[in-house]
DNA sequence: ATCGGCTCGCGCAA
DNA sequence: TGCGCGAAGCCGAT
């Protein structure tokens, strides 16, 4: 059973009819490990009605292209295919303006006369306002499912966090009651009459898609492949995650986060599979080791699951609560104070969009850094920090900064156009979960980085031999 | 190599 | 009201 507070019910006295449940599939593209599926598929039964699923596929969603695009896709042919072997209908509706998704959607409900909609959450404005609109017009109840965060986002906390270190407790008291096994997607035995035809070939060559955005080959999509991804990173790389994950020019990092970010791996999933491996009894336990193991003997399955599960529920807290999270207007009051002192400060360096996108700076392992994220969609987690502080470093203003990295992030990361992404960009450039630091020009109290700093950490070099690409 | 100072504000103890 | 301490650091002194 689901638990209860893990769903948000609107619409709640509306007539029940007798037609389907309808979960509209959203943030969360897996048919596994889905607590929005899940209930959708009780309701039904208990309703016995059909369950069937549809997703709002819209082209060039959020600045997005090919690349995003085709892992996105491919993803939802995976979904589609599990789905079916437990014979539940599998539709899309494809929104190639972006405008019109919620009319396509209430359009949709009604012709298969929905008597009921589940849906996943996302704090991310867009799908939050297809929500909101689609609760709006819809004439049944719509059930909003948070399974994506292991706690769901309005339990944890009921206001705006300051830091992963007044999160982190609230986690810690909840994680053992919310880090719980899912039940597994049961077969459907009633037949519905309606047949679901994908033509996935023309959706992968639609001509509207921005190609030049090229797609991502060294890795593959879809909840396999995730599963997969995942036992691989616990089997072979785990080990070394708390001492070099910040060395960009090693691959200790889990590059799970294109899964996630597609939803088509459970972060819960991800969690119970590291909880095991590591061995240990209890997950409040592990979790605390973090802060408790030995500075020389750091814990790298503790140290995952901070970034894992307390990092990225940081991030959606971040997004759930404030809806300004792409725009300066989100940064804490003394980082605002702070930009605003500074805003006259001569910058030693100012680059345009097109040149920072074209990775024409005068700074080598900046350049490597953004052509990195252009050739392989997923620039390393260490670097993304020096990048966007220099973004901030060398623009006229912290607005223009945002714009710049949200801009490119969300075009070229395949994990952009995430709370994690909007977090560690006003991180960078707001002083967000962060505090303040000694005063300096352009910075004022933002945490400074420079080049020297990746020195004395890694092998500046081998990073910038290895991600620029050769002329000659 | 290592350490303290830089600096703000939340949350909790008192 | 005071105090401890924090998402990834920098800098200069030792």
């Amino acid at each position: 059973m689901v638990k209860a507070s893990r769903i948000k019910i609107y619409n709640e006295h509306a007539a029940v009819g007798d037609g389907p449940v309808v979960y509209w599939m959203n943030r969360e593209c897996r048919a596994h490990d889905n607590w929005a599926l899940i209930h959708a598929q009780a309701e039904a039964h208990a309703r016995k009605v059909p369950l069937i699923v549809v997703y709002n596929l819209v082209s060039g969603f959020l600045g997005g292209g090919l690349r995003q695009w085709d892992f996105k896709v491919r993803g939802l042919k995976v979904v589609s295919e599990e789905l079916e072997k437990h014979n539940i209908p599998f539709f899309l509706v494809h929104d190639k303006s972006g405008a019109r998704s919620v009319d396509m959607l209430t359009d949709f409900f009604t012709t298969h006369n929905a008597s009921l909609v589940v849906t996943d959450f996302s704090p991310v404005r867009s799908m939050r306002e297809w929500t909101e609109k689609v609760i709006k017009q819809a004439e049944m109840s719509v059930h909003v499912v948070d399974t994506h965060n292991i706690i769901p986002v309005w339990v944890a906390s009921d206001k705006r966090e300051f830091g992963a270190y007044t999160i982190r407790p609230k986690i810690y008291k909840l994680i053992a009651e919310y880090l719980e096994p899912f039940p597994n997607l049961h077969s459907q035995k009633e037949h519905y009459q309606i047949k679901s035809s994908i033509d996935w070939d023309a959706l992968l060559s639609a001509k509207e898609i921005d190609q030049s955005i090229t797609v991502c080959d060294w890795i593959e999509p879809g909840e396999q492949a995730a599963k997969k991804a995942l036992h691989d990173f616990l089997a072979q790389r785990i080990d070394q995650y708390a001492t070099l994950r910040n060395d960009p020019t090693e691959r200790a990092q889990s590059n799970l986060s294109p899964y996630l970010h597609y939803g088509q791996i459970a972060p819960a999933r991800v969690a119970l599979a590291a909880w095991e491996a590591s061995g240990a009894t209890n997950i409040t336990e592990l979790m605390h080791e973090h802060k408790n193991a030995a500075k020389d003997n750091p814990n790298s399955f503790a140290a995952f699951l901070e970034e894992l599960i307390v990092r990225r529920e940081l991030a959606d807290n971040f997004c759930y609560y404030a809806p300004e999270y792409d725009t300066s207007d989100c940064f804490p009051d003394w980082a605002q104070k702070s930009h605003q002192a500074h805003a006259k400060d001569e910058r030693e360096y100012t680059y345009t969009k097109h040149q920072f996108e074209h990775a024409q700076t005068h700074d080598a392992l900046w350049n490597a850094a953004q052509y990195e994220m252009v050739r392989t969609g997923k620039m390393h987690g260490y670097m993304r920090m020096y990048w966007a502080k220099k973004i901030l470093e060398w623009t006229p203003s912290a607005e223009a900064a945002m714009k710049i990295a949200i801009y490119l992030n969300d075009k070229y990361e395949l994990d952009g156009r995430d709370p994690n992404g909007y977090a560690g960009i006003a991180w960078s450039i707001g002083g967000v979960h962060d505090r303040a630091w000694f005063e300096r020009p352009v910075f004022g109290q933002i945490r400074y980085m420079n080049a020297n700093g990746c020195k004395a950490k890694f092998d500046v070099d081998a990073y910038i031999a290895a991600n620029t690409p050769k002329l000659f």
